[in-house]
RNA sequence: GCACCCGUAGCUCAGCUGGAUAGAGCGCUGCCCUCCGAAGGCAGAGGUCGCGCGUUCGAAUCGCGCCGGGUGCACCA
């Protein structure tokens, strides 16, 4: 259930009344109507701009259109009062009784309240996380996980049938480098000093790969020149580095249903169908690219290579999908995997990067889009920087000497929740700002705690009215306008989550939850000025029991909505 | 030089497929516990929505051009 498009539909069939009467002309286009909670509340319960929408194609006086819709709209026992505002709006006031309604709705629906079917037999997948297996996931990684973990998790609630999915970077260079760290660990591990030169990964999380290898193979790699024991050890510690990130994502509530090997795409004809694809679409052709303007590359050379004409689908220019000796580029097989994605029946494809892989978005949009004749849409969402702070101060770190703050610091810092929450107290596209001190202060300074608060705060009246035997019931009493701009914010969840799934913003979630907080703790402050707005009424079970009903409702909602973050609702926080 | 992202209160940021007098938190000022959890709440001050054109009944939102900040820019993955 959704209130906004209730009344929506109530204007909409208005509208054709009025249609059907004459006093609109047949054949508009109703598209543009809106329903909406205005910003200001003094403005009503919703807002809508069907009269001034339509006033042009209609050839009518946009307050001519309202008046007679108002008229209509007042004879609906849901709508209190309409009026005609400013140029042309109308605000609907509700009965008290919808309000009451939505109380009892929310807790007949539970947890349900708030899911829709929009995304219904569509299939997405969301490809996020995909770090190189050269290590264990840091705070950046962090970002992307909590992002695209709650993005699947809010379309999944709204229908859809969503894979999470992680590309795993085990055929490039990266991963001979790995291979050749591990060796060292493993050289180490056998009693002699490693030498992590210049280029190798240095960090201490490889020893235990070192003296795995050492358990697996004893001594017999170490006579071994690197081109006989390059591939078992890049294939064991790939496999060791991918436990670790496996754990790091569990560690934070992550679980991806498929993790899509780079190496499965070699050795097979993946990447030459792939190619072949585009060819067959006349997107494949030998030629020599421009130099840059304004930025010359010292080494720069004209080569003839095999291009993709990336800039058929949007791109700015060509992109090479074969080096000039002939072997593939990096981006052949990121065509090869975004062209299995297509074939697998995907209706929707998304890609969750960081920042700083934004130059890739355009060639990898034209790839999706040559593949699938543009009837597959692709979203990409880059995520910003995390910034750390402690103690206020901003917190270094250091990606050569290998001391940087991984994902397992924080969570072990912090806890999964907090982290999981913070990091969508922002859009995806803005740095965010993380400081170690803030985020454990519990305080309403800190959004996390403040939301689960107002769950706690719930859970106590409920363990307080269980003791003094109150029963429950979904009859809501409300009567004051705090009570009443609870519920408003209680009705606007599923119009919220349906947004914030279209737009593929998982942040609007935890912003509402705020908000709905906000609301709930002024109502509850309100109680100790007017004791008569208390949700515990002293020795009055069934008035009790008729005030109890509003925050039991907002318990669910919060629930709800921290559910599809990843975090757990606190039921007391001594 | 080109592309993408960002520019909103002193600070950090929201802002709904374009809607009315642009919001929140922090900070600042002044208040509220014989009272369900004050780990909270209420009120006040504070803004040329970077700048300029344009589209529109209506622009923080859309388009174009500037200015400022960030990121990325040939066979490296």
């Amino acid at each position: 259930m959704n209130l906004f498009s209730d009344i929506r539909v109530l204007v909409i069939d208005s509208l054709d009344g009025m249609v059907a009467e004459g006093a609109l002309p047949a054949g508009l286009k109703f598209d543009n109507v809106t329903v909406e909670p205005p910003r200001d509340a003094a403005h009503g319960d919703m807002a809508s701009n069907a009269a001034m929408v339509l006033a042009k194609p209609a050839g009518l006086k946009p307050r001519d259109i309202a008046e007679n819709l108002a008229a209509r709209l007042e004879a609906d026992a849901r709508v209190a009062s309409v009026e005609v505002a400013g140029p042309g709006f109308l605000n609907l006031r509700l009965a008290q009784d919808v309000w009451r309604g939505v109380v009892t709705h929310v807790l007949a629906e539970g947890a349900e309240f708030g899911k829709s079917n929009t995304g219904a037999g569509h299939k997405v997948n969301v490809e996020f996380v995909s770090a190189n297996p050269t290590g264990p996931l840091h705070v950046g990684h962090t970002r992307g996980a909590v992002f695209g973990d709650t993005l699947a998790s809010l379309l999944s609630f709204t229908g859809h049938d969503v894979t999470r999915e992680y590309y795993v970077n085990d055929a490039g260079a990266q991963v001979d480098v790995l291979a050749r760290s591990a060796y060292e660990r493993y050289r180490e591990a056998c009693g002699h000093a490693p030498e992590i030169a210049e280029g190798l990964y240095p960090g201490d999380y490889l020893v235990p790969v070192g003296q795995a290898l050492k358990d697996k193979f004893g001594e017999a790699l170490l006579d071994k020149g690197e081109a006989d024991w390059l591939a078992e050890v890049r294939e064991f510690a790939t496999q060791e580095m991918m436990a670790l990130i496996r754990d790091d994502l569990a560690a934070i509530g992550v679980t991806m249903d498929r993790f899509f090997s780079e190496k499965s795409l070699y050795g097979g004809d993946k990447i030459e169908a792939a190619i072949k694809a585009l060819d067959d679409a006349g997107l494949i052709y030998e030629g020599v690219l421009e130099p840059p303007k304004g930025k010359l590359p010292d080494d720069w050379e004209p080569r003839e290579q095999t291009l993709f004409r990336s800039s058929a689908h949007g791109d700015d220019v060509d992109r090479p999908v074969k080096k000039s000796d002939g072997s593939w580029t990096y981006f052949a097989p990121d065509i090869a995997y975004h062209y299995d994605k297509v074939t697998r029946g995907y209706d929707q494809l998304i890609d969750i990067l960081g920042a700083d892989h934004g130059g890739y978005v355009k060639r990898i949009k034209a790839v999706v889009s040559a593949l699938s004749d543009g009837r597959v849409p692709l979203d990409i969402k880059l995520t910003q920087l995390v910034r750390l702070y402690k103690d206020g101060a901003p917190f270094k770190m250091s990606k050569r000497s290998g001391n940087f703050v991984t994902l397992r610091d924080v969570v072990d810092q912090v806890g999964a929740d907090v982290t999981r929450f913070v990091m969508l107290t922002r859009k995806n596209d803005a740095p965010l700002d993380f400081d170690f001190d803030k985020v454990a202060e519990q305080s309403k300074d800190n959004p996390v705690f403040y939301v689960q608060y107002a769950h706690a705060r719930v859970c106590s009246v409920l363990r307080r009215a269980e003791e003094a035997s109150v029963p429950l019931s979904d009859s809501a009493n409300l009567v004051d306008p705090a009570e009443f701009a609870l519920a408003r914010k209680l009705a606007e969840w599923p119009r919220l989550v349906e947004i914030a799934a279209r737009e593929h913003e998982p942040h609007r979630i935890a912003f509402y939850l705020y908000d709905l907080a906000g609301e709930f703790h002024a109502l509850w402050n309100k109680g100790n000025e007017f004791p008569a707005l208390r949700f515990l009424q002293d020795d009055d079970p069934a008035a009790s029991a008729a005030k109890i009903a509003l925050p039991r409702a907002v318990a669910v909602v919060i629930s709800a909505g921290l559910g599809i973050l990843g975090v757990t609702p606190a039921t007391e926080m001594r």
